[in-house]
DNA sequence: CTGTTAGCGCGTTCAA
DNA sequence: TTGAACGCGCTAACAG
């Protein structure tokens, strides 16, 4: 192809300052979103030169002198949970709306973290919120720049913000749930536990159950899904086992189906069955699971708060906690 | 905080070159993925250099001269539907594979997707991947860079490469299936039936209901969630009803928690379920629900391997096929 | 193989 | 209010 036909296809400030008859700063100005000293009459010129031109600003090469892209990394290890759709859809909707857009990273299960940032655009973004738990806050923020880490793993760090929910008050609410209706055993289904948030979750069971005086007559070792909720429910003894609690809604779906028949719909049930992150399924008919969760809505509201405060997120070092609750269903 | 003492946070290509002891041109050929004339070794020292300060290149500025960011956009409407969780996982590692990074955008329901875009990174991304079907290709190509989209939401366009699912085979094998079991009469439940990949759909069970003879008692209009099946339901005349074909598999899943009656575990159904997309929960013991999809692999391979020829889109307009086919489960 | 130079597209001084 | 000039971090083109 001829290099005099080929149009340059993304029309730049210089084209619009060109065609306006201004020079480049005042075109930059005319279209900045702040306000700035231009007269009427050649703002007016630059808004229609740009119009017609279908001018759209690079932000890669704004950002490089202005040192803020609106892009923020999410962080995670994967998104096939369950309760990843609830949540994304609407972070993802909340952060577009403060004008931001998002870059998705998945770390992967067991792979570093490092490999996948190698070279990417991810090290220059104004934000990462870090769902993933790949790593401490340490090396994410040595990853990231210093100042721009959000927490949303369960780890701490006193350099870095976070947000994370407070499942100690839902899992008080449904053990104490549990012991008002006469359970007096427990088997505890949990997930990975080199997790520190799953961690802190067993800690919370174990002191709840001991507050109400309920025995735990075990932990079994899951992976959140479905299938080892499945495996490990052909160890429960049904005779023995007043309630089942999960630390996923997948689990304990893999634990109802395991044990349809013990859930009849209109009699007393065998054991109560209890998940966790009420994810949006356990309102399917067939999965009508008494659960565990945050107001997704306020979870997101929190994250976006922070996103949106324009000084370096080092300057907050909030450790937010949002609240979870416990909502009953059939099976609990 | 005085500015002296606030050290310069991220280390630049010239702090590696100076530290090296070469000129700038060095460093960046030294630290270059492409092989670069560079003496050993200079290129030894350069990466030294660049490992003793932490130096990581900003993808932006490197954007910015050499025309190519490593960055793809993914638009879509939403990510609520339980079929996204199965494809977005694992498309988000493949790109990753490749070394490229993934803008997400969401361009919700019914609004504009230029809305999203304005002011947005996203214009100057290497490709767009489309999902969404707000618009047709044109108004994406003008949209994005003329030669960076591709479309994956069953609009066709000469202009831009395409991977679609062959949706047609998949439902001749279900509808084909269903004949040979004794369907007559079959109703189709419906998504949205403003999109053109839900038309094509519509169209291919009419076709093959037709050719085996089988009558279609009527076409009832959901929104592929499972609320919407659950609905529908009630409209289902049990007693003249032999299948009910549905768009998607969370409508089958409606239909079938609102009909529990009649699929008892050993005996005749009342009457065949089909779903669609396959989705992995059908695989749960619940939801045992018969289905229509395409090996997400491959589906996948192929939208990388276009995004992976260096060459511009546009020089590449295929138009992929990809195959989908019959999954039989208890309810057909 | 090397270093210098000139941009990439934009914001922001700083004089005028 | 304006515009020339500089810099953001990096790669490419061109001499040496």
């Amino acid at each position: 192809m001829n290099d005099a036909l080929k149009p340059s296809p993304e029309p730049t400030l210089s084209d619009v300052a060109e065609l306006a008859g201004v020079s480049r700063a005042i075109a930059s100005r005319a279209l900045s979103a702040q306000p700035r000293p231009v007269s009427a009459d050649k703002r007016e010129r630059v808004l229609r030169a740009a119009e017609a031109l279908g001018f759209r600003p690079n932000l890669l090469a704004r950002g490089l002198s202005s040192k803020t892209v609106n892009l923020v990394a999410i962080l995670v290890n994967h998104i096939h949970d369950l309760s990843d759709l609830d949540l994304f859809d609407l972070l993802l909707a909340e952060i577009q709306a403060i004008g931001k857009q998002v870059i998705f990273i998945r770390v992967g299960a067991g792979e570093h973290a490092e490999a996948f940032l190698r070279d990417g655009v991810a090290y220059h973004v104004d934000a990462a919120l870090v769902f993933s738990d790949f790593a401490d806050a340490t090396t994410v923020r040595r990853m990231f720049r210093n100042n721009a880490v959000l927490m949303l793993n369960g780890h701490h760090d006193p350099g870095a913000p976070s947000v994370t929910m407070d499942e100690d008050h839902g899992i008080r609410e449904a053990v104490a749930d549990a012991a008002a209706k006469g359970v007096r055993s427990a088997l505890l289904l949990t997930g990975r536990t080199m997790s520190l948030v799953e961690q802190a979750r067993i800690a919370s069971y174990r002191a709840a159950l001991e507050r109400h005086g309920i025995k735990l007559l075990g932990e079994l070792a899951g992976d959140y899904s479905y299938a080892s909720g499945r495996v490990l429910a052909q160890l429960i003894d049904v005779d023995a086992t007043d309630a089942v609690f999960c630390t996923s809604d997948a689990m304990a779906m893999g634990v109802l189906d395991a044990h349809r028949q013990h859930f009849p719909q209109h009699q007393p049930k065998r054991f109560r069955l209890y998940g966790f992150d009420n994810i949006s399924l356990t309102q399917f008919d067939a999965y009508p699971i008494s659960s565990i969760g945050a107001d997704k809505r306020e979870y997101v509201a929190q994250i976006v708060r922070i996103l949106n405060q324009p000084a370096d997120l080092a300057q907050n070092s909030d450790h937010v906690l949002v609240a979870t609750r416990f909502v009953p269903r059939l099976t609990g």
